[in-house]
DNA sequence: GCCGTTTTCGGCCCGACTGTTTTCAGTCG
C-alpha cells in the first residue's frame, strides 16, 4: 500500500486514506512483532473499510461520534478510539509505541514480493537490516544466507524482488491493463489443450485501477497450458509455476497470474478468481452456517465431502440461496445481503446509453469537425450528441469567444439540418472561476441547449473555496452539469479537496446533474461517490469527454463505473430519449 | 481487534507454490 501524499494544506484535515494507511502501518508492525494474525487482519479489515468509505471519517465523527464510527463494519471501539486520536492530535500514539521498538522503515520493506513479516524479522533482529538499501547491501554481500534457513537462493531471490519492486509497483489504469490482459486471452486461447479463458479479478470486476491481471482457464491438460503460459513472448520471468497455478512477470513488469481448472470447476473457480477478497470470504462465511465448504473447485457438503456445485458461477451462488451477482458489485459493500433479500439493483448497460453530453471538437482543443462528430456518434446508434466545447475565460488553450460561440450555434444548426438522424445539442464547457462565476454572459448561456461546467484551475485552493465554487456552479440557473466534480487525475493528483456531502446536497436540491466523467484517469465521480450521491437523490451524466473521435468509446469505461456505484438506467440522463432529456434540459423553454 | 437470528467467548476462508522443507512455515492468491 503506498503512503498517501502529504497534503500541502495550512488547514489539515485528515484524509479517509490517510486514516487508513495509520491503521495498516499499526497492523504491519504488529505483524512484524508477531502479533496474533487475526489482530492483524482486524486492523487491515478496517483500514480497507475506510479507505472504502465514500464519507469522510472526520464528517462521520463529527455528525455522531464515536458510536458512529463504530458502525463501519470492521471498526470497534478499541479502533474507533484510536480514529479519534488521529482526527484531534493528527497522530496516533499507538503507532509511535511500536516504532520506538521497530523502526518505522521496515513497513516499506514487505511491499518487496516475497518478503514477509517473519522474514522482515529475523533480518532486522539478526543483521540490523531496515531499510531496503540495507536489505539489498546484506543480500549482494551474502550475509542473508548465515541466517539459519536462509541460502544463497533466499538472497537472489530477495534481489529479484527488488528488482521488480524497482521496476514497476503502482497500480495501473483498467484502460491499461485490458489490452495486456486480452493479448494474453487470445494467445492462450489459440493453444488446442485451452476450451476457455476469461479475465479474472479486478479486471473481470472492472475496477478503475489494477494490481496485477489475473486470468482463468479450463483445460483437460492443465500442464500444456501451464507450458504455453510460461513461455509468451511478453514473459520475463516465471515466478511461479504449479500445476494449477503459475505467476509471470511481463517485460512491462506487471504481474499476470493464471489458474487452471477442468471443465466442471469452471463456476468455482471463476467466482473464486473474480474476488474480491472481501466478498469471497463473506461467501464462504455464509455457506460455514449451512454446513458447505467454497473453495476455487466447488461447493463441498462438509458432513458427505459432496460436491454439490461448480460447473457455474449461478450454481455456486444458488447453493447459498442467493441470485448470481455481478462482478462490478462484488466488493462486500451489501451485494451480498442485497442478493438475499432479493434487492439487487438493476445496473445500467452500454445498450442504456442514447447519447454523449460532453464532446470536444476542433473548435477548441478536440480534433473532429462538428459533422464528423455527428456522424460517429450516428454509427454508435446515438439519438443526441452534445458539442461542448471549452469557453474562453481562463485562458484554456482554444476556448471560444463569445462571437466563435455565436457561430458555433449556427454551425450546429447546419449540420442538425444535413443529419436528420441525430440531434446535436449546442453547448459549452464553461469554466468555474474562482468567485464561481462562468464563461458567457446570460443571454448567450441561454441559447444553449446545454451548460456544463467544469473547474479547471484552482486545485489547491481550501475546502471551503473548493465547496463554494461548486455550489455556485450548481445554483446558477443556466448550469445543466458539473463535470468531474473531484478533479482527481488517477496516478497524478489527487481528488482536490470539497465538501462533497454539501455537493451533493445541493445538486439533489436544484435537481442538477453530476458528471460522471469516463475518461479512464478520471471516472470522476468515481464509483462509491456516485453511489453515495445517489443516495441523495442526484442524478448523472455519463459523459466521454472526447477530444478525439475513437474517445467516443470511453462510454464503457463510465459504464462499468456506473455499476460499480450501484447505478441503474434510470440514474443516469444520457440513457432519456430525446424529448425527455430536453425536458429535462430546458430545452424550447424561454429563457 | 472484531463480532453475534444457535454465541459477549471463542472463533476468525481456504488453498497453491516455494524452499526456509522430510512433515511444515512463509508468503501469496
Ligand atoms: N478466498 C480468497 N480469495 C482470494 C484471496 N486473495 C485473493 N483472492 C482471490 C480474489 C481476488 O480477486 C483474486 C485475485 O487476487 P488479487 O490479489 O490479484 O486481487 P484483485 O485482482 O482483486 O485486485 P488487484 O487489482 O490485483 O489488487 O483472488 C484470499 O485471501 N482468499
Ligand atoms: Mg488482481
Ligand atoms: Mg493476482
Ligand atoms: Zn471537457
Amino acid at each position: 500500500m503506498p503512503e498517501p501524499d502529504k497534503a500541502p494544506r495550512d488547514e489539515k484535515r485528515l484524509t479517509n486514506e490517510e486514516i487508513a494507511y495509520t491503521l495498516h502501518e499499526i497492523g504491519e508492525l504488529l505483524d512484524i512483532q508477531g502479533e496474533s494474525v487475526f489482530r492483524v487482519q482486524a486492523y487491515d479489515r478496517a483500514a480497507t473499510a475506510i479507505r472504502n468509505l465514500a464519507r469522510d471519517v472526520a464528517d462521520i465523527y463529527d455528525e455522531g461520534g464515536l458510536k458512529a464510527l463504530q458502525t463501519i463494519p470492521g471498526v470497534g471501539k478499541s479502533t474507533a478510539l484510536k480514529i479519534v486520536e488521529m482526527l484531534q492530535t493528527g497522530k496516533s500514539s499507538r503507532l509511535e509505541e511500536l516504532r520506538k521498538s521497530l523502526p518505522p522503515s521496515l513497513v516499506a520493506m514487505s511491499e518487496i514480493p516475497g518478503i514477509g513479516p517473519k522474514k522482515i524479522k529475523r533480518l532486522y533482529d539478526e543483521l540490523g537490516v531496515a531499510t531496503l538499501e540495507q536489505l539489498e547491501g546484506a543480500a549482494k554481500a551474502g550475509r542473508v544466507r548465515e541466517l539459519r534457513g536462509m541460502s544463497a537462493k533466499t538472497e537472489e531471490n530477495i534481489l529479484k524482488g527488488i528488482e521488480a519492486f524497482r521496476q514497476h509497483h503502482e497500480r495501473i489504469l483498467l484502460y491499461d491493463a485490458y489490452p495486456v490482459a486480452e493479448r494474453v486471452v487470445t494467445e492462450l486461447s489459440s493453444s488446442a489443450a485451452v476450451e476457455r479463458v476469461d479475465p479474472a479479478g479486478s479486471l473481470r470486476r472492472f475496477k478503475e485501477t489494477i494490481g496485477d491481471i489475473d486470468i482463468l482457464a479450463s483445460s483437460r491438460k492443465a500442464e500444456e497450458v501451464m507450458e504455453k503460459f510460461a513461455t509468451l513472448p511478453e514473459v520475463r520471468e516465471v515466478v511461479a509455476r504449479g500445476p494449477t497455478k503459475s505467476s509471470v512477470r511481463t517485460r512491462a513488469g506487471l504481474q499476470v497470474d493464471l489458474r487452471v481448472v477442468t471443465p466442471d470447476q469452471y463456476g468455482a473457480a471463476l467466482q473464486y478468481f473474480t474476488g474480491s477478497k472481501a466478498h469471497n470470504i463473506h461467501l464462504r462465511e455464509l455457506a460455514k452456517k449451512r454446513n458447505l465448504k467454497i473453495n476455487e473447485y466447488g461447493v463441498f457438503d462438509v458432513e458427505t465431502d459432496k460436491r454439490v456445485a461448480g460447473a457455474t458461477e449461478e450454481e455456486v451462488y444458488a447453493q447459498l440461496g442467493l441470485p448470481w451477482i455481478p462482478p462490478t458489485l462484488r466488493e462486500d459493500k451489501g451485494e451480498i445481503e442485497a442478493a438475499a433479500e432479493g434487492r439487487l439493483p438493476k445496473l445500467i448497460q452500454l445498450e442504456d446509453v442514447r447519447g454523449d453530453l460532453h464532446v470536444h471538437t476542433n473548435w477548441s482543443d478536440g480534433s473532429p469537425k462538428i459533422d464528423e462528430v455527428a456522424e460517429a456518434a450516428i454509427e454508435l446508434g446515438y439519438e443526441y450528441v452534445a458539442i461542448t466545447d471549452h469557453g474562453y475565460k481562463l485562458g484554456i488553450t482554444g476556448g471560444l469567444e463569445p462571437s466563435e460561440l455565436e457561430r458555433q450555434i449556427k454551425e450546429t444548426e447546419e449540420v442538425n439540418r444535413r443529419y436528420p438522424r441525430i440531434t446535436i445539442l449546442a453547448g459549452s464547457e464553461v469554466s468555474i472561476d474562482n468567485e464561481g462565476k462562468v464563461d458567457f454572459d446570460d443571454d448567450l448561456l441561454a441559447r444553449l441547449d446545454i451548460v456544463n461546467a467544469s473547474i479547471h484551475a484552482g486545485f489547491n485552493q481550501d475546502r471551503k473555496q473548493l465547496t463554494e465554487r461548486t455550489l455556485a456552479a450548481i445554483e446558477n440557473p443556466h448550469v445543466d452539469i458539473v463535470c468531474h466534480p473531484t478533479g482527481r487525475l488517477l496516478g497524478r493528483r489527487d481528488a482536490y479537496d470539497i465538501d462533497l456531502d454539501e455537493v451533493f446536497k445541493t445538486a439533489a436540491k436544484h435537481k442538477k446533474v453530476l458528471e460522471l466523467n469516463a475518461w479512464p484517469n478520471r471516472l470522476d465521480l468515481k464509483d462509491d461517490y456516485l453511489r453515495e450521491a445517489k443516495s441523495h437523490g442526484v442524478r448523472f451524466a455519463i459523459s466521454t469527454d472526447s477530444h478525439r473521435l475513437e474517445e467516443l468509446h470511453f462510454m464503457f469505461y463510465g459504464i462499468v463505473t456506473a455499476q460499480r456505484g450501484w447505478l441503474g438506467p434510470d440514474d443516469a440522463i444520457n440513457t432519456l430519449p430525446l424529448d425527455e432529456l430536453k425536458r429535462l434540459l430546458g430545452i424550447g423553454d424561454v429563457g
